[in-house]
DNA sequence: TATAATTATAGACACTTCGTCCATAATTGG
DNA sequence: CCAATTATGGACGAAGTGTCTATAATTATA
């Protein structure tokens, strides 16, 4: 019996210390093969219907060698999605200025900047971000993903905003940016990205820092 | 062999005739201890490992009389989802105007207070709110809430907004809309609702049109 | 290339949950 | 009180899960 370590003993979203380490080729190749087959398969007939052999049918493996490298699917689902929030991250915090001016040109500048690598981020992985936003596995993951947002926001306006929120309590305008930002997130994926990811982080920005009152009032000509 | 029919035969959400006509009282007891036994069970262990079992027994009742009312759990929690949804339309669409015009202070003021609708209505249902805004059961269903609510945005838009929108397509609007307001109801209910219906609803309105624009430029002293 | 180690595989296994069926008991409306 | 309906516990096969074993195939490396 030769011992093949888990790919998720604990918690999701956990970076694994061993993937550079895995040699094996075997492995490498039994894993992606895996991860495709189960996100290939979450898009055609849901999450919840698939069965482990469905899935190691799809990726022309064995049943059996499916638990070599996972507990069940929902591990598989979490190994999927670490990988590409693991990405993303990254590539976001990255994009973490030094030290910008609170409420500045240049501080909204980059923000408009972050939201939008998030657009582009999402068409690169989009089947990943669809099976995600879906709300497909575990109920928990979406949520998770919702709250690392908000925590993100929360420590954006800790650093750049110290004092008084006037009558809106960070939290509330945490999860209304959340909330906002990930349901334009999926509708734009699920509805084809009829737009451009710049031109979705244009809007989305615009709508929080402006709101639409100017647009629905009638006598307001100052708007293009 | 007598025949109950099913709660719930075919889509989610449709209106069941015979709802009234159920004369025995047994049947209402029944379903009504299973309703409450799976959603005091979700909120507990969450809805994915529930097994049938686990239901009829919090609502002391046996396993075989499941079967004679739900098809499977999925069918007994869109049961109570699709009451409480009922009643929620009913009492917003209810309170839709004859006819305002666009863009008016009238039309500002009924909307505000129908958002504050949904806070009231989520607050006196707040256990099946959670569930639903969870995500728990199947993830077809909040995403169906999500489309309601985006399909009442675009019917509002269209009434009451015939022509152009510059720059900013309606279902990026209604998706922006929907997505913020169900993470705000989604906050507020768990973590207790700390504040007000009226106060979320006055919260979420300014957020929408005014945006936070303002609240984050430094030199501008015109808003409280 | 040869070899030892590792991984993949098929099949069998016990276990759990599901949904159905039956005979019988209990409750209901009339 | 009675006929009709519903609730119950038990048994059943079907389906899926996760584990295990013996064997085959592949890999890394010497």
């Amino acid at each position: 019996m030769s011992r093949v370590p888990l790919a998720n003993p604990g918690d999701a979203f956990q970076a694994t210390e061993d993937s550079d380490r895995r040699a094996d080729r075997r492995i490498q190749r039994t894993r992606q093969q895996l991860r495709e087959a189960l996100l290939a398969l979450i898009l055609e007939r849901g999450y919840e219907t698939l069965r482990v052999e469905d899935i190691t049918e799809r990726a022309n493996l064995g049943r059996a060698t499916f638990y070599l490298h996972y507990r069940d699917k929902e591990a598989l689902l979490l190994d999927s999605i670490r990988q590409t929030v693991d990405e993303l991250l990254a590539q976001v915090s990255a994009f973490a200025p030094p030290h910008l001016e609170a409420g500045s040109e240049a501080a909204a500048r980059w923000l408009q900047r972050a939201i939008a690598l998030v657009f582009e981020h999402a068409a690169a992985s989009a089947t990943l971000y669809r099976v995600i936003l879906r709300g497909e596995g575990t109920a928990a993951i979406s949520r998770r993903i919702h709250a690392m947002i908000c925590q993100a926001v929360l420590t954006y306006l800790e650093a750049h905003r110290p004092h008084q929120m006037p009558a809106l309590p960070a939290d509330v305008l945490a999860n209304y940016f959340a909330g906002a930002l990930l349901a334009l997130l999926t509708w734009w994926l699920e509805s084809g990205m009829p737009y451009g990811a710049e031109e979705m982080a244009a809007m989305f920005y615009h709508l929080f820092y402006e709101g639409i009152g100017h647009l629905t009032l009638p006598p307001s000509p100052t708007d293009g």
